[in-house]
DNA sequence: GTTCAATTGTGAATTTTTGCACATAGTAGG
DNA sequence: CCTACTATGTGCAAAAATTCACAATTGAAC
C-alpha cells in the first residue's frame, strides 16, 4: 500500500499504542514479535496491526514477524516522536504541576520550555523540574521566542477559551486542553480536548444496571 | 427507535460531551436548544446529535428544540450520573493527588471513598479533601467494606497490572487506569486506559512536516 | 533442495458509523 | 382554521473502519 493518501484516524492512535509494549520488549531483549502477539498485548485484532503498519510500508518479514527495534524506529518516525517538541503549559494548579513534573513527556521528546500562571503568588516560583513560573501576560512573547509548537491548558474551564485564543495568536500549532470544555480553534490549529469525566461516564454507562 | 438494542459506542461518549454545554446553558437560564446549536457547541454534526438522542427516546419538540433541563436529566439518567458512584484511587503521587482533590468528579457523582499508597511515608497522611491515605495492603478489605465499584489507578506503570488484579479480586466492576500501560482484565471487569502521551502523539502526527 | 510451518501483506466482505434529505409535527401569527 | 416557519426523528445511502481469509514469502528441518 505505502500511500499516505488516506490514513484512518484510529490508525494513528493505535500506532502510539503499539509503541508502548514495543519499548518494553526492546528493554527486555526481545528481538522479534508477531502481529498476533503485539495485537494481544494491545488488545486489538492482529489483522488490524498488520493493516495499520501496511499503510506506511512493509516493515515485517513473512514467516518471521517484525523486528522490534526496527518497528519501533519506524513508528517513531511516522509519529514524529524521533524529534523533540517544544511545549508550554498554562495553569500550574494540581494537574498542571503533575503534568510539568511528569517524566513521561520528556522521555518521548515532549519538552516543557515554559510554564504560565495568572496567580501572582505562583509567578516566579521555581518548579522541581527547574522551570520558573511566568505570568500569563508573558505568554505571547515567550511562546514566540521559544518557538513553542504545542500548548497545554490546565486552567479552570472558564479561562480555557481565552488562553486558547492567546496561544493561537502566539503561534502554537496545536493545543492539548485538560479543562472540561470543548475549546474551539480556527482551521490550522489542532485541538485535543481531554476530559477524564467523559471516560468515567463511559465506564459508568457500561457497568450500570440496564435502563 | 427507542431500543437499547445496538447503541454505537461513540454515541455514549458524545452523550457525555453534550452534557457539558447543557450544564452551562442551564446555569445561564437558557431554556431550549436546537440540535444545530448543541452540535455547534460540541463540534459535531446536528443529525448526529438527533440520532444519538433518538436511540433513547424522543426528547425534543418538533419546531422547537430540546428543553435544556429535561434533556440534561435524560442524559444523566442514561449515563447513570444521576446517582453516586463509589470510587477509590491507588497511588497518591502528583497525578493521584490532583485527581482526588479535583471537584469535577464529586460534582458529577463520582466520590472517592478511599485513597491508597504503598509508600509508608504517605500512609496516614490526611488529604485536603478529608481522606486519609491507607496502605495498599488494605485495598481488598476497604474496597469490599465500602462497596467500591470503580477503581482509579495512578501508580507507576510497572505496578499497574498488580494493582488491577488486586482491585478486581476485591470486586470493583471497572477501572480507570492512568499509568501508561495497557492493563488487562477478565471479562466482566471494564478497563479504560488513559494515556496523555497518546493524545500528544496524535497531535504531533498531524502538525508535523509530512513524511 | 524439497517440504512444512509460520507469518506477513492485502483484496474483498462485513460491520459500524456518519450524514443527507425529507416527511412529520409543533408554534405563532393572522 | 389556515399558512408559513422551524426543527425533530428517521429511512436510506455513503463513508469509514474492521475483520476475514488466503496467496505470497520466508526460514528451518530433514
Ligand atoms: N485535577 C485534576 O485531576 C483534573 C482532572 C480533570 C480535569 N481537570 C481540569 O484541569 C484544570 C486544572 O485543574 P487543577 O486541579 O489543576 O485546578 P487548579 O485550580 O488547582 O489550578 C488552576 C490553575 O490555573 C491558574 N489560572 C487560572 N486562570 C489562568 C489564566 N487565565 N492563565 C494562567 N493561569 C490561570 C490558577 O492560578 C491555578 O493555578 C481544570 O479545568 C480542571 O477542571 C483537572
Ligand atoms: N503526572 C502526570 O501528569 C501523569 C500524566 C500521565 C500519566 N501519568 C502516570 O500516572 C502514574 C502516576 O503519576 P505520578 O506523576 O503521580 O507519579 P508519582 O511517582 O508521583 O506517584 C506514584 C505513586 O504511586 C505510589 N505507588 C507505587 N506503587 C504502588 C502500589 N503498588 N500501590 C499503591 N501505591 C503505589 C507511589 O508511592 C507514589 O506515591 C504514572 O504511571 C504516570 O506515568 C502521570
Amino acid at each position: 500500500m505505502n500511500k499516505t493518501s488516506k490514513i484512518p484516524v484510529p490508525t494513528i492512535e493505535r500506532l502510539a499504542l503499539y509503541s508502548r509494549p514495543l519499548e518494553n520488549l526492546l528493554d527486555n531483549g526481545v528481538l522479534v514479535i508477531s502481529s498476533v502477539k503485539l495485537a494481544d498485548l494491545c488488545g486489538v485484532n492482529p489483522a488490524q496491526v498488520r493493516k495499520d503498519l501496511a499503510y506506511f510500508g512493509e516493515f515485517g518479514t513473512r514467516g518471521v514477524g517484525y523486528d522490534v527495534q526496527d518497528l519501533l524506529k519506524e513508528i517513531k518516525r511516522i509519529l514524529a516522536t524521533d524529534r523533540e517538541w517544544a511545549l508550554c503549559i498554562v495553569g500550574i494548579g494540581n494537574l498542571g504541576n503533575a503534568l510539568v513534573e511528569n517524566e513521561n513527556f520528556r522521555k518521548r521528546g515532549y519538552k516543557f520550555l515554559a510554564a504560565f500562571d495568572s496567580d501572582p503568588r505562583k509567578v516566579n516560583r521555581v518548579l522541581y523540574c527547574g522551570l520558573t513560573i511566568k505570568p500569563a501576560s508573558k505568554i505571547t512573547q515567550l511562546v514566540r521566542e521559544l518557538h513553542i509548537e504545542i500548548g497545554v491548558i490546565a486552567t479552570p474551564p472558564f479561562e480555557a477559551q481565552k488562553v486558547t485564543n492567546l496561544l493561537i495568536d502566539s503561534g502554537v500549532k496545536a493545543i492539548l486542553n485538560f479543562a472540561p470544555v470543548q475549546v474551539r480553534a480556527p482551521e490550522g490549529c489542532l485541538v485535543e480536548n481531554v476530559d477524564f469525566t467523559v471516560r468515567l461516564e463511559n465506564l459508568a454507562y457500561h457497568i450500570r444496571e440496564p435502563l
